[in-house]
Order: C-alpha cells, then structure tokens, then sequence
DNA sequence: ATTTTATGTGTAACCGGTTACTCATTCGAG
DNA sequence: CTCGAATGAGTAACCGGTTACACATAAAAT
C-alpha cells in the first residue's frame, strides 16, 4: 500500500508537506506543490481514509437506515439519498432493519463505530434511546418524531384526499387500512382518511395492522372482505397493501373498480402496469431521500437548519382502480 | 467518545489487558476479565472500529457495487448479500454504478480507501484496470469474469427454454432482444435462445439493445414492432424489457399471448401481477446474493475456495403472457 | 531444589494520516 | 535599514485501537 510517507519520500518533502497539498491547507509553494503532485500521480496514490476519520474522529461515511428494500418504495428514497451525498462525496453505509429493533440497534452501533458523520432512517422505533444518544445528526425518512428532523410526505391530507377521490367516486362502504400504530405517517393517512369520512358520513370500517410485511396485508386482506363482504371501497395503507387488497378482490370474483374500488399509498413502480393499474396517492420517494440527504448535509455543515421537518405534498394519481369521476367536474385551477 | 482507555482506567488495569478481553487473545485472568467486562459495561463502551481498522489495515466492511437498485431484480441481490453478511458480522459500503465507469471507479476506490475486505459487484466493466489492480478478493455478482470468481445463473439454460417454450407454444416469428453486448449472462441468454432457435428453423429476428436501462428498453420495443410487425413472440433480455415489450403491444392493440407471446428474465417481484401477468425464465436472486456473500466470506478467511465460478440454475415460470402448452403433455415428475 | 513452562499484565511502538508548534526566510511598511 | 507580518516547510504529538516484547509470578517438570 502507498502511504503518504512513500509520497513524501519521493517528492523529498515531508508528510505534512504532501498533508498540505491534499488538503489545501497552510502554505506550500508553487513548485513544491506541483512536485508532490506529480509524485502523488507517479505512485498512484490515494489517502487511506481510515486514518484520517481516525483522526478528525468524522469520517465521509453516512449510515442509511430502511426497513426493507425489497419493498419497491424503498429504493427509490435511496437512490434520492445516494445521489445528492454522491454530490459531495459522502458514502452509504446501508443496512435493512426488517422493523426488528435488534437490528436496528446493531446497525446504529455499526454506524458510530465506524464514525459516521450522520444517520438517515426510515425507522420504526424513532423515540429509542439509542437514537437519543447519538451525538451526530439524524434525519427521519419518512418518519415524524419530536426530537429529531425528519422529511415525509403530507400523510394527512393524502388521506383526505383518498377518501374524498374514492367518496366522489361512488364508495359508500368504504374499508380503511390503519397500518402500524407507531408510524406516524401511516397514522395521518389514516386519520386524514377518518376525518373526511366522518365530516361525509360515509360508513366505513377500520381495519388495523402491525407492520407494512406482504405477508401481513395479505392476511388482513382476506379478513377484510371476510368481514365485510359488501365492501365497495378500500382505502389501503399503502401500496403493498393494495396490491394485497387487489390480489384478494380479484380471486374472489369481485370487479374492480366496478365493485369495489381500490386507493393505494406510495406510487411504487409498476403499480401503473397492473390490471387493472392501481389508483394511489404518490409520495415523491425520490425527491424525499434527496432532500432527506440535503438536510443531513447542512446539518454536517454546522449550518443552522430552520426548517428541521420538511412535509412533501402528495398527489391523486389516477389509474384503473378507481372509477370516473361523474361529469360535473369543473375543476378551475 | 469512551475509549480503550477510560476502560482501563476504570477497571484499574492497561489499555492491553482490555484490549485482551475484547479480543480474547492472550491470558487474562479470570478475575481481571470480569472487572473489565463490568467496567465496559458500566461505561457502555464499543471498540472504536476506525482505530482497529487503521492498525489491521482490515475492515469489517464489504463494498457492494451494483448498476441500480431501482431496478426491482437488484434489491433481492442485495438482500441476499446482506443476510449473509450480517450472519458473520461484515456491514455493507453501497453504491449504485448507473452503469457508469467512472462512477463505478469512483465507488471501488472508496472501498479501498475504508479498507474494505472484500467487494461483490455487479458490474458492466468486470475486464478494467481497476478490477485487475484490486489486492482484496473480488466476487461478481450476475456478472461472469474469466480473472475472478463469480456467481451467476445459467443464462445459456435460461436462454435455451425460453426459446423452446415460445416454439412449443406455437411462436413462429420470434424477436429476441439481445442486451448489452459486454455483459456475459445477457450474451448467454441470447446465444442459448439463438442456438435453439436455429436448431429448430423456426425465424427469428434480433434487436440489439446497449443497456439495461428502461428508457432504451421502450424504445427499442417501438422500434421491434415497427420494423418487424408481424412478430409472434418475444424473448426479452430482461423482465423490465419484457415489461416495455407488453406494455407497447397491448398499446398497438396485440392481443397477449393471443397474438404475441412474451417471455421475460429475473422473476422481479410483482410481474406476477402484471396483466397479463409475466412468464419468465426465473433466476434466483436472492440465493445468489447469499451464495457470492457465501463465497467472498470463504475468500476473506483465506480459505482455498475449489468452486470459484457458482453457476445457479433457472427454471421457467409459467404465466399469463404465454399461452398454454398444446394437449400432449404427459409431464412424469 | 532448580529449571522450565504456563499464566498474567504492563509499556511502548505502530497503523497512516492531520496539525500544533517551531524555525527560517522573504517581503513590505515606516 | 529595521522590524513585524507573511510565506514555506519540517518535527513530533495525536487519534484509538492492537500487539511485540519485557517482566513477574505460579505451576509443572526434572
């Protein structure tokens, strides 16, 4: 391995010297300069950044935290991560939780030994300890806590809005997916969606979940209709869960959107390919994880950050689980 | 920050007897160990692996380059690389190459910086310089490499049915797209879908396409059905391929499978689900990714691995944009 | 009883960088 | 011409661990 003493050596300077010249610090002259350059070349040297993080006790490291990629939502709020640090020059550290706290706790672990500079996650358990301690920045993707900044989407209205898109349309017995009571988000969607239902009257049964696992919502899905066969709305907690939804309406015969209608939450990829295409309120999951990853950087940066929660808008995307709106629609904006 | 030291000062020995208990080298008495234990304890103190890194010039960090998670094959890759490695405590360095050299360089140069023990990658450029140069062990992942290890499917075999089950299923005039051109599973599949092609004398024609990215994916189905319309079968070089391919033939109208058969590659999650929902050469993702980490594992503990190429075996998954396989099919097994 | 060998622990060098400190020289102002 | 400031570069301490080496004592072997 080429060291920095190695480069001195051959440029007949000192190590703090070739220290100066990388980090653009103190006095070097010209010549020198341009001499400890060309033996950085002729090595092919890079700085070991071990011993630097060593040292500054930070390193360019940033631990990103999700529960599980293999759900298509999370990647793309990574790729949002990824590509705004990738701008200037930080790396992931990257670890799936599976919403088990062990893990989570590990990976935290993980994280500082490695001295990460920073931590964004998509966590289930944000009121931990373990997060309280921390003495680097955190931010919240796509989770809410009181005590920590934190980037997400507009959960509540989302939920008015997917009650009042799947009302107009004709839904009078309408099923809502609460999703896990811990999660913020998934709570404001779901009380969104109450609210409205409750200001309109519309009748509507609640049906609570643990976790945002396939598994799961497939389970609750058969339940649902079990339960409550003339459903003819459902208001999913996101769109694993409507795809569930979806999966279980279809084998029971039922016709979608003619029968019952079906709203998801997310906008994950290939939903729109779907048959039919499923109807969803869209986060901007891309644009969340850069703008998570933009916050992290100033709050590196030491810059006071005014705006410590950032709330994304969401939008009705419509596609084939849901009906036509009927004619009177004079939408003037 | 606790360091080694406060340890040792509070349990009242050296930084070296502690060092010993976190290790387990050497002779530690019985008693001290425990003094030092309930002082690590009481300080709630981790080992700095920055520091322990520096002086082994080892990590427990493993790079994972892979072109883009958002692509719904590489998630599984990726968690099957996880699992395995958390198994034996390794944590993962993450980068999405976007099947950039540079990018790519820049990611593998990064591993070496934060003395990665290992990297797995998935990369377009498995032949460079900076492959070569590489002094830790090096797996490819879906890729194939002639100077290092790697895993992968048996994309000859996935080729070979995929063509035999669209001629069994009556295609006639078959397009095969090609993909990219340097990536050797790709090439397999293609070659093993050409071979029986011409085996068999049914027509075929080839589109070529340079990346696995969607966008071209859409254009070059545009361009299959406008150049050859009278196409009756498609063997796509990946499943978002074959999503592009379905998407644009139901757009003109083509009746699937009716009219057009079509056969994907991957097995990506929610292709079942797709209308048609997708036929596909299934390759199994997740089990790869466990098997490379399997395999880098071996390699880090200087084990002399005997297989260094893990070739897995695919199978087709029979779905709706295939049509059913005529009568005489007495299948015994 | 004496010599090995095993056990237990501390001191200090080392890993590869960064930077505080020191010293020498040059430059510009008065 | 003198002196303080600016420029340029080296020495060595430091970051937080690990481990080679030294040393002391206890146990086993002769």
């Amino acid at each position: 391995m080429v060291t920095i003493k190695d480069v001195a050596k051959h440029a007949g300077v000192s190590v703090a010297t070739v220290s100066r010249v990388l980090n653009e610090t103190g006095y070097v002259h010209e010549d020198t300069r341009r001499m400890v350059e060309k033996a950085i070349q002729e090595l092919n040297y890079t700085p070991n950044e071990v011993a630097r993080s060593l040292y500054k006790r930070k390193s360019k490291l940033i631990g990103l935290l999700l529960p599980d990629i293999t759900n298509p939502y999370f990647p793309q709020l990574a790729r949002g991560v990824e590509d705004r640090m990738q701008e200037s020059g930080f790396r992931l550290i990257f670890g799936n939780s599976d919403e088990s706290e062990q893990k989570e706790r590990d990976y935290i672990q993980t994280f500082v030994q490695n001295n990460a500079v920073g931590i964004i996650a998509s966590t289930n358990f944000p009121g931990m300890d373990f997060y309280r301690r921390l003495k680097i920045p955190v931010v919240f993707l796509d989770r809410i806590s009181s005590d920590r900044p934190a980037v997400y989407a507009d959960g509540r209205e989302g939920g008015r809005i997917a009650a009042q898109e799947i009302i107009g349309r004709g839904s009078r017995r309408i099923a809502v997916l609460q999703g896990p009571a811990h999660i913020r988000p998934a709570q404001d969607r779901f009380q969104g969606a109450v609210e409205v239902l409750q200001d309109t009257g519309v009748a509507y049964e609640v049906i609570r979940t643990a976790s945002f696992a396939l598994k799961e919502a497939e389970e609750k899905a058969k339940e649902l209709f079990a339960s409550f066969p003339d459903t003819d709305g459902v208001i999913a907690s996101n769109d694993m869960a409507a795809i569930a939804v979806l999966h279980e309406a279809l084998r029971l015969g039922k016709k979608v959107p003619e029968e019952v209608q079906i709203i998801g939450f997310d906008d994950i990829p290939l939903i729109g390919l779907l048959s039919p295409p499923l109807s969803t309120i869209r986060q901007p999951a891309y644009d969340m994880g850069y703008k998570a990853a933009e916050l992290m950087i100033r709050l590196i940066e030491g810059q006071t950050v005014e705006l410590r929660n950032i709330q994304m808008p969401v939008e009705f995307v419509e596609r084939g689980s849901t009906r036509k709106k009927p004619e009177n629609e004079y939408v003037d904006r």
